[in-house]
DNA sequence: GTATTTTTGTACGATCCCGCACAAAAATAC
DNA sequence: GTATTTTTGTGCGGGATCGTACAAAAATAC
């Protein structure tokens, strides 16, 4: 197994033997498995490589690597939606690739599907917890925006209604796919959503 | 405030303090606010007002009275679609009924809009815990199944399928509330999901 | 009134976990 | 080569948490 994540330079002293950015994915790969508070800094530095209290150099304490894995998250979301955005599929086509991608990120998981980390992990924190519930509250808007997007450049009549209900199926497929639901199954969901969205 | 929830006599020895349901209500409220793993037994005990060897005790250890709580409300969901179902209203009566009692439920809360403790906080645990995950897995069938008899009863053409996007949609409603969404909101949604059920 | 049974409530031990202190290590600057 | 700077990694202290042991309490059975 290669592992070339090169670091940049830092001028003086000793060099970080760790990526900022591959600790990240691996902390917040746990973080969606296991849970936010399910997941001790020690399964963290665990699977980052990265001991404790350079975990806590880098990034300050657990909640606040918690929000820059969600913050990455975040911005892997929106990269892939511009892309989506970029190739400019008529309607069907275009809902299709939305929900059949969705569906297979859903199924990925360390243990198993584990869904989205926002809709699924973030959203047990949300209540007593304000910064996660504003990250939860801007991942929502991050879809039911792009989602809108697509739907305008596709010629829906609603885009704004429309947008909130494929948003909000895809929500649904995260929590099924984390209860365990089969492809299966949420395929001929993403399938129906698409034909009532085309009617 | 009264406080009239009598105890069964239980025959021989020191008789109970407390009522079984209404500490199973409060150990889920809380449950539901913090998420499971959030949860202590201390805050559940202080709570319940049963300190903890006594709800040990009653329901044996933490996870076992989070699914003892699950399974309280999984009931009182099921006696919900119950009624829900015996009124027999016509379609968009129906659907809106069910969207909007839903709505009502997931702004409750002791903190703020709490949702669904199932979609909201047994979500969190469902990866590696197999027992949280069924229970989960119920709860959406058991959404699932009666929503589909709903639209039998109502005339849907497509039962099973229609019954699947109502009851995505409410999971997300549930998600949303718990990001802070406004009740307007949500209930734009409901009506943009009536509407597409409906045509 | 005595024995039995069940619940209560205090107290405890063991474990886990978070966050940081501190010295050693590894680089650059001069 | 010496000083400086940044990261590493061991180790620790305080605190929270889970589950239980054990004696006191409160009821019934005889």
């Amino acid at each position: 197994m290669r592992n070339d994540t090169k670091i940049a330079p830092r001028g003086r002293g000793r060099p970080r033997k760790f990526d900022e950015e591959a600790a990240l994915r691996a902390a917040s790969q746990r973080f969606r498995t296991l849970g936010y508070a399910n997941t001790s800094l020690d399964e963290l530095a665990a699977a980052t490589g990265v001991n404790r209290p350079s975990l806590y150099a880098a990034f300050g304490d657990k909640k606040a690597l918690y929000l820059a894995g969600l913050a990455r998250t975040h911005a892997v979301v929106d990269s892939t939606f511009v892309a989506l955005h970029g190739v400019n599929y008529p309607r069907e086509k275009m809902l299709k690739a939305l929900f059949l991608g969705a569906i297979e990120g859903f199924l990925t998981g360390e243990y198993g599907p584990s869904g989205c980390i926002a809709v699924n992990t973030a959203a047990a924190e949300a209540v007593m917890d304000a910064d996660i519930r504003e990250a939860l509250a801007g991942f929502v808007a991050l879809q039911d925006g792009w989602i809108e997007k697509l739907m305008v450049q596709a010629g829906s009549a609603d885009p704004r209604g429309d947008a909130q209900i494929a948003s909000s199926v895809i929500h649904s497929l995260s929590t099924r796919a984390r209860a365990g639901t089969p492809r299966a199954e949420l395929i001929a969901i993403a399938k129906k959503a698409t034909a009532l969205l085309l009617a």
